[in-house]
DNA sequence: AGCACGCCGACT
DNA sequence: GTCGGCGTGCTC
C-alpha cells in the first residue's frame, strides 16, 4: 500500500510514502495530516490518494500521522485539486493554503478538542419548575434544552461557571462527553430580530432557490440592504441544518460586522477566520468549521479552503473588492472559486455589490449568473447630490478649492460631519530640490520616496525601505528642499488649522494599526458631535456614520489616465463606495468631487447616470479592445535583479508558446512588458500576457509553460503564473 | 523552497 | 591549509 501525499513544496507533483510503522491500510485515510521525511527535513503533508502501487523503487516510510481522523474532507480535496489545476499552482501549496498556520505546522487537531456538556435522559424529562429553587443551575439546564450541548469554553463565556455545571451533573441531569473543537467564544451581544423587508428584497431572497446550484450578482445601490439579504439567505440555510458561509474583503470584518451577525443569530454558532486572529484561535475556528460544528463562517479570501461538510450557502460581500484575489504565492481569486465551490457543492451562491466587478456584470449580463437588483435605499435616505468642482487654473490651497473648503465650513457650522478622501498616505509623495532638481526615489524600486513627517522619514510605499528624513538636498547640499504634493497627513495638518475648532480624525495605515484602533477613532464620528474625517481607502467602506452629510473627493483624476485598464473601474467602484458615505441617515447627502477634467465623459456619466451605467460604457470599452472579461487572461510574471535575463525568459516563454499554438483570434500573446512598477525590492519585473476566448485555450497553454519552465531553470529568476490577473503592477 | 554538495578565491 | 561565496541537483 502507497500512500500519496500534498508536500508543502513548490514542485508540481505528489510523493509516495508508506505508511508509518505501526498503521495498516485501514488506519491511513486521504485528508490526514502526516510527518514526512522530505529530504533531510521533515514536514507536514496531507494524505490524498490510497493505491496499490508506485512507479519508484526507493520509497520511505511517513515519519507520523498527525490525525486520527481525516481533517479535509473529500468536496474539499476535490476543490483544493481543481483551483491547483486552475491555477497551475502545486497542490502542495494549496492544502497550506488551506490550513491555519498552528495546523500547518504540524500542531495535532485534538489539542482544540472540547469537554462538552449535555443534558441526560433525566435532565431531558425534567418539569420546568424542578430546579425553581437553584436559578442559576435552572438557566443552564434551560440553556441546553434550547441550544443543544454546549461547549466547555462556551459556558464560561457565557457565565455558567464550574460548580454549576458540577451541581446539575452530580444531580446526573448532565454530563460532560468528548467532542469536537468549538468556535473560540465572543462577546456577548443582545439578541436583534429581523428588520421587515421591502418588496425589492423579498423578490431577491424568493429568487434565490434554497438548494441546488445557482450563481448570482445581487447589484444593490449602497444603503438599498443587501446585507439584510445575506441574513435572511443565511438564515434559510441555517434553519435547514447548513452551514452558511460568508466571505468579506479584507478590512470589512470589523467587530461591528460581527455584532450584528452574533446579534441576530444567537442560536448558532459562529466562527470568525481573519488575520488578527492568534494562531490558536484560528485553528480553533477553522477546526470547528471543518467538523461541522460552527454553522456560520466569516471570513477573508483563505476562508474559501475551509472545508465545510453542511455547506449550504455561500454569501460574498463586496465581490468587486480587490482583496479576494491573492497577490503572491498561489494567486488564487476567492469570489471566482466561490462559484465553483457552490457548483461542486450544489448549493446557491450571491456575490453582492454596489459596484459589480465587470467579470460579475458580465456573467450576469450573458446568461450565466442570475442578476438580481436593488434600486432603492431603505428607510428615509435619498441618494447625495454630487458636483465635480473644477481645479485647473483654481487658486488652490493644499489641494483645496476655495469653494470645497466654504462647504466644509458651513457643515462643520450646521453641527454635522464632513469626510474628506485622499488616497495618498505620507505627508507629500515626492521630495525634490528646489536648486539643482534632485528627486528623493527609493534605492530597490522605480518609485519615488513618500515624506512622513510624524515618524521623520522618507518612506518606500513599495518594498519595506525607510531612511531619516533630510533637510538639505544630498546632491548640492542646497537647503531648500520641497515636498510636493500633499498626502493625508499633510492635509490633517492644513484642515486641523483651518478648522481648529471641531476634531480632525485621520484615519489611514498610519493611524490605524488595528482593527480596534480604526473603532476608537471613529468613537467621536459616531457619537455624532461635528467632526472632520479624513483619510485613505479605509474610509470608504462599511463604517455606519449617519451624521455625515459632505463627502469630499480630493482628486478623481488618477484612474482616468492609467496605463492599467482596470484602473476606471476601480476608480468608478472607490468613488462610488465613497460617496455611499454620504447622506446615510435622515440627513441630505453632498459629495464634491475636485477633477482637473471635469468634462471627462467617464466621469461625466459615472456622475450622471450612476455606477451601472458608467460599468456597461466601460464594457463597450472592454470588448473594443478585446480585454477581460470578454476575453480570458493570463500573465506569465517574472523577475530578476538583471532585467535582460527576465525579458530574455520571457520572450523565450512566448517563442516556446508561439511555437505551439501560433497567435490567432483564438489565442494571442502581448510582451514581453515591463510591469507598472518595473523594478521592486532590487528586482526588475516584466510579463508575457496570453489572452484566449476560452479558458480551457489558455489553461493549456499556461500547464505547457509549466512543463517548460521546469526544464529551464534559473536560480536567479523567479517566475509566476497569475490566471486571471487584476493587477498590472 | 530549502538544503547538501562541490568547486574556486582569500584569509588566519 | 580552511572558511565561505553561489551554481547545481534533488526531494517520494
Amino acid at each position: 500500500m502507497i500512500l500519496r501525499l500534498a508536500v508543502p513544496v513548490p514542485l508540481r507533483r505528489l510523493f509516495d510514502y508508506l505508511p508509518p510503522a505501526g498503521l495498516g491500510a485501514a488506519d491511513c485515510k486521504p485528508g490526514q495530516r502526516f510527518w514526512v521525511p522530505f529530504g533531510n527535513r521533515s514536514l507536514v503533508a496531507v494524505l490524498v490518494d490510497v493505491v496499490d502501487d508506485s512507479p519508484l523503487d526507493t520509497i520511505k516510510p511517513a515519519a507520523e500521522r498527525i490525525d486520527s481522523q481525516p481533517i479535509f474532507d473529500q468536496r474539499s480535496r476535490q476543490f483544493l485539486q481543481w483551483a491547483a489545476d486552475y491555477y497551475q499552482a502545486p497542490v502542495g501549496e494549496l492544502y497550506a493554503a488551506a490550513l491555519p498556520a498552528a495546523l500547518r505546522k504540524g500542531k495535532p487537531a485534538d489539542h482544540w478538542a472540547e469537554q462538552w456538556l449535555e443534558l441526560t435522559t433525566e435532565g431531558k424529562g425534567l418539569p420546568e419548575t424542578a430546579l425553581a429553587r437553584a436559578p442559576k443551575q435552572q438557566a443552564l439546564l434551560q440553556l441546553l434544552l434550547n441550544r443543544g450541548r454546549q461547549s466547555r469554553t462556551a459556558l464560561n463565556a457565557l457565565g455558567h461557571n464550574a460548580p454549576v455545571c458540577k451541581a446539575l451533573c452530580e444531580r446526573n441531569l448532565t454530563r460532560w462527553v468528548a467532542g469536537p473543537t468549538a468556535p473560540p467564544p465572543m462577546e456577548a451581544v443582545a439578541p436583534r430580530s429581523a428588520p421587515e423587508l421591502n418588496d425589492e428584497q423579498r423578490e431577491v431572497i424568493d429568487a434565490v432557490a434554497s438548494t441546488g446550484f445557482s450563481a448570482s450578482l445581487l447589484e444593490g445601490t449602497t444603503g438599498s440592504g443587501k446585507t439584510e439579504v445575506y441574513l435572511r439567505l443565511m438564515e434559510r440555510a441555517l434553519r435547514e441544518g447548513n452551514q452558511a458561509l460568508l466571505l468579506v474583503p479584507e478590512i470589512g470584518l470589523t467587530p461591528q460586522t460581527l455584532r450584528r451577525i452574533a446579534a441576530r443569530f444567537p442560536d448558532f454558532r459562529i466562527a470568525a477566520l481573519h488575520s488578527g486572529l492568534a494562531d490558536g484561535e484560528r485553528a480553533r475556528a477553522w477546526l470547528s468549521a471543518a467538523s461541522g460544528v460552527a454553522d456560520i463562517v466569516i471570513g477573508t479570501r483563505s476562508a474559501i479552503f475551509t472545508p465545510l461538510p453542511r455547506l449550504g450557502v455561500i454569501l460574498v460581500d463586496e465581490e468587486h473588492d480587490g482583496s479576494f484575489k491573492q497577490q503572491d504565492g498561489v494567486r488564487y481569486s476567492a469570489r471566482d472559486l466561490s462559484v465553483v465551490l457552490a457548483k461542486n457543492a450544489g448549493v446557491p451562491v450571491l456575490l453582492g455589490s454596489a459596484t459589480p466587478s465587470l467579470e460579475s456584470l458580465h456573467n450576469a449580463l450573458s446568461g450565466r449568473y442570475q442578476h438580481l437588483r436593488l434600486r432603492h435605499r431603505a428607510g428615509n435616505a435619498r441618494p447625495p447630490e454630487i458636483s465635480v468642482v473644477p481645479i485647473l487654473h483654481q487658486q488652490l490651497q493644499e489641494g483645496f478649492a476655495p469653494q470645497v473648503l466654504r462647504h466644509i465650513g458651513a457643515t462643520l457650522q450646521r453641527g454635522e460631519q464632513a469626510l474628506v478622501f485622499i488616497n495618498r498616505r505620507g505627508y507629500s509623495p515626492a521630495l525634490t530640490c528646489d536648486d539643482c532638481g534632485w528627486l528623493a526615489d527609493c534605492p530597490h524600486c522605480s518609485s519615488k520616496l513618500t515624506l512622513h513627517r510624524r515618524q521623520r522619514q522618507l518612506r518606500c510605499h513599495h518594498c519595506d525601505y525607510r531612511q531619516r528624513e533630510v533637510h538639505s538636498c544630498p546632491q548640492c547640499h542646497s537647503r531648500n528642499l520641497n515636498a510636493l504634493g500633499a498626502g493625508t497627513e499633510r492635509s490633517e495638518d492644513f484642515l486641523t488649522h483651518t478648522f481648529g475648532k471641531y476634531p480632525v480624525i485621520r484615519v489611514d495605515r498610519d493611524t490605524t494599526a488595528s482593527k480596534q484602533a480604526l473603532d476608537r477613532l471613529l468613537e467621536p464620528a459616531r457619537n455624532g458631535e461635528p467632526c472632520l474625517l479624513l483619510g485613505t481607502q479605509m474610509l470608504a467602506k462599511g463604517h455606519h456614520l449617519p451624521k455625515v452629510t459632505l463627502v469630499v473627493i480630493q482628486d478623481a483624476d488618477g484612474g482616468l489616465f492609467s496605463a492599467d485598464f482596470r484602473a476606471p473601474e476601480r476608480m468608478g467602484q472607490l468613488l462610488e463606495q465613497v460617496a455611499g458615505r454620504a447622506g446615510r441617515g435622515d440627513l441630505p447627502g453632498h459629495v464634491l468631487v475636485q477633477s482637473r477634467y471635469p468634462e471627462h465623459p467617464l466621469l461625466q456619466l459615472l456622475l450622471n447616470k450612476g455606477y451601472g451605467a458608467f460599468a456597461r460604457q466601460l464594457m463597450e470599452e472592454r470588448k473594443i479592445g478585446q480585454l477581460p472579461p470578454i476575453r480570458a487572461m493570463a500573465l506569465v510574471r517574472a523577475e530578476c535583479e538583471e532585467p535582460r535575463w527576465a525579458e530574455e525568459f520571457l520572450a523565450n516563454v512566448r517563442d516556446y508558446l508561439q511555437a505551439l499554438a501560433p497567435p490567432s483570434p483564438e489565442l494571442q500573446y502581448l510582451g514581453p512588458v515591463p510591469a507598472l512598477l518595473e523594478r521592486k525590492s532590487g528586482r526588475f519585473r516584466f510579463y508575457l500576457q496570453i489572452t484566449a476566448d476560452k479558458r480551457g485555450l489558455l489553461q493549456q497553454m499556461l500547464a505547457h509553460f509549466c512543463q517548460w519552465a521546469e526544464g529551464n531553470k534559473n536560480r536567479r529568476l523567479r517566475w509566476a503564473v497569475d490566471m486571471d490577473a487584476q493587477e498590472l503592477s
